[in-house]
DNA sequence: AAAATCCGGATTTTCGACAAAATCGCCTTG
DNA sequence: CAAGGCGATTTTGTCGAAAATCCGGATTTT
C-alpha cells in the first residue's frame, strides 16, 4: 500500500505489512496488537515488531497508551472528517504547486496514471487477470501522480499516509459499488478538470472528489 | 505516594529529550547517532533508544538509511522552505477553522498566551529570572494557542512537529536579534490582526510572520 | 450493596549478551 | 589512480529474563 519498493530491514518490512493488513481490514479497528501474536503471524522477532508498531503509532495507524500496548487505530466519522479535511488541504496545496511549476512531466504522469486506471477497470470488468488490489494500486498511483511534482517532500509524505488512512473508509464505500463505470467516470471528470488549465476548477474538482468518500460512507449531514 | 512517578515509558522520554537536543543545537545537523554513545549519554538501554530514533525518523528529526544507522536531519535552505510552506498551509487552515467556530475560548487563549509572552520578554529584559528557554516556551505557547481550537487532531500534530523543526532555524535568526522590542512588536501586530475580525487579514499577517524566519535566515531571493 | 483495597497472573517495557548481515576503512594490486 | 579484497566496526535481529505496570477478581471496609 504505502510506496516504498525495496526496504531491506525487517522492521521496514513489518511497517509495510502491518499497514497493508490494517488498511485491508485484516486487522480490525481497535484490535489488540500483542507482540507475541505478531511474532508468530509475521515470522520475526519482537524487536523489529516493536520498532514497526512504534513508527506506526506516530503515523497514526496505531494507538499506543503507555504500558497498555498497541491497538489498531479506531475508525469514526470524526476521524474520516479529519482525514478528509487534511487531504483537501494537502492535495490542494500540492496540486497548485504542481500546476504553477508548468512541469511537462506532471501532465504526462497524470495521464499515464489515468490510463493505467482505465485499463485496470477494463480488465476487472472483463474478468481477466485483475483483482481489487490491482484497482487499488492503480487508484493510488493516479492520486499520487496528481501531487507528485509539487516539489515538497513533506507534502508527498503527508499525502501518502493520509491516502492510506482514508483507504480503510474507502473500502466501506466500495462495498456498495458494482458500478465500476461510475467509479471510472468520476475520475475521468477529475482528469478533465485537472488538465483544463483552470486552477480553481481543478482544485474544486479535486476537493469534491475527496469529499466523495466522506459523504458516501456517512451520508448524514 | 510513590517517589518517582514514571507516567511515561523510557522510549517516550528519549523522544522528548532527543528532540530537545536536536532543536537546541546540542546535537548538530548530520551528527551520527550511535546507539552505544546515546546509551551512555541518556543513561538507558538500547531498546528504548532504537524505538525513539525510529519514531524520530518518521517525524523528520532524524534520517535513517537502512543499515547505515541514524543521523540528525540535515539543515538546508530547501528544508526551511519546505517547512515554511507546510507551516503556512497548516496554520492557515487551523486559523480559519478556529475563527469560523466562533469559540470564545479561542480569543481568551490567544490573548492569554500573548500576555505570557509579553511578560516573559519583560522579565528577560530586566534580567529577572527568565532565560531563553522561557522565551522559547512562551513563543511556542502563543503559536500553539492560535491553532489550538481548530478541532483537528492531525492539524495540531502537524503544527507541533513543524514548529519544532522550524526552531532549529529560528535559533539562527535569533542570533542576530538583540532587539527584543522588535520581536515583541511583530507579535503584537500579529495579535491585532488575529483579533481584528477580518479573516483574510489575519491569515495574511500569520503567513507573513511565518515567512519571517525564512527571509531572515536566507535573505537571498 | 457499593466502594475501596489487595493480590496474583498476564502484559508491557527494558535490559544485556550474543549472532548474523551489511557497511566502512584501509590496504594491496593491477 | 581505479578496482577489489579483507578484517574491523556497526547495524540489525534473536533470545531469555528482570522490572514495572496493568487487569480482574476476591476480600475487606464503609
Amino acid at each position: 500500500m504505502a510506496d516504498t519498493p525495496t526496504e531491506d530491514t525487517l522492521a521496514n518490512v513489518a511497517v509495510q505489512r502491518i499497514i497493508d493488513d490494517i488498511v485491508s481490514g485484516q486487522l480490525e479497528p481497535c484490535a489488540k496488537l500483542r507482540i507475541e501474536s505478531l511474532k508468530e503471524q509475521y515470522g520475526m522477532g519482537a524487536s523489529p515488531l516493536r520498532e514497526a508498531l512504534s513508527r506506526l503509532s506516530t503515523l497514526g495507524f496505531v494507538t499506543n497508551e503507555s504500558h497498555r500496548g498497541f491497538r489498531v487505530a479506531p475508525m469514526s466519522q470524526a476521524d474520516l472528517e479529519d482525514i478528509t479535511l487534511n487531504r483537501r488541504m494537502v492535495e490542494r496545496e500540492a496540486l497548485l504547486r504542481s500546476l504553477t511549476r508548468d512541469d511537462d512531466e506532471w501532465e504526462v504522469g497524470v495521464v499515464a496514471a489515468y490510463t493505467r486506471l482505465e485499463r485496470t477497470v477494463e480488465r476487472l470488468r472483463t474478468g481477466q487477470g485483475a483483482d481489487g488490489a490491482d484497482l487499488e494500486r492503480a487508484h493510488k498511483q493516479f492520486h499520487t501522480a496528481i501531487v507528485a511534482h509539487c516539489g515538497s517532500p513533506r507534502l508527498l509524505g503527508l499525502h501518502d499516509t493520509l491516502y492510506d488512512q482514508a483507504q480503510r473508509y474507502r473500502r466501506l464505500m466500495m462495498r456498495g459499488i458494482q458500478d465500476l463505470d461510475e467509479f471510472l467516470a468520476h475520475h475521468t471528470a477529475l482528469l478533465k478538470a485537472l488538465l483544463g488549465g483552470d486552477a480553481d476548477a481543478a482544485v474544486h474538482a479535486l476537493t469534491d472528489h475527496l469529499n466523495l468518500t466522506l459523504t458516501s460512507v456517512y451520508p448524514n449531514d
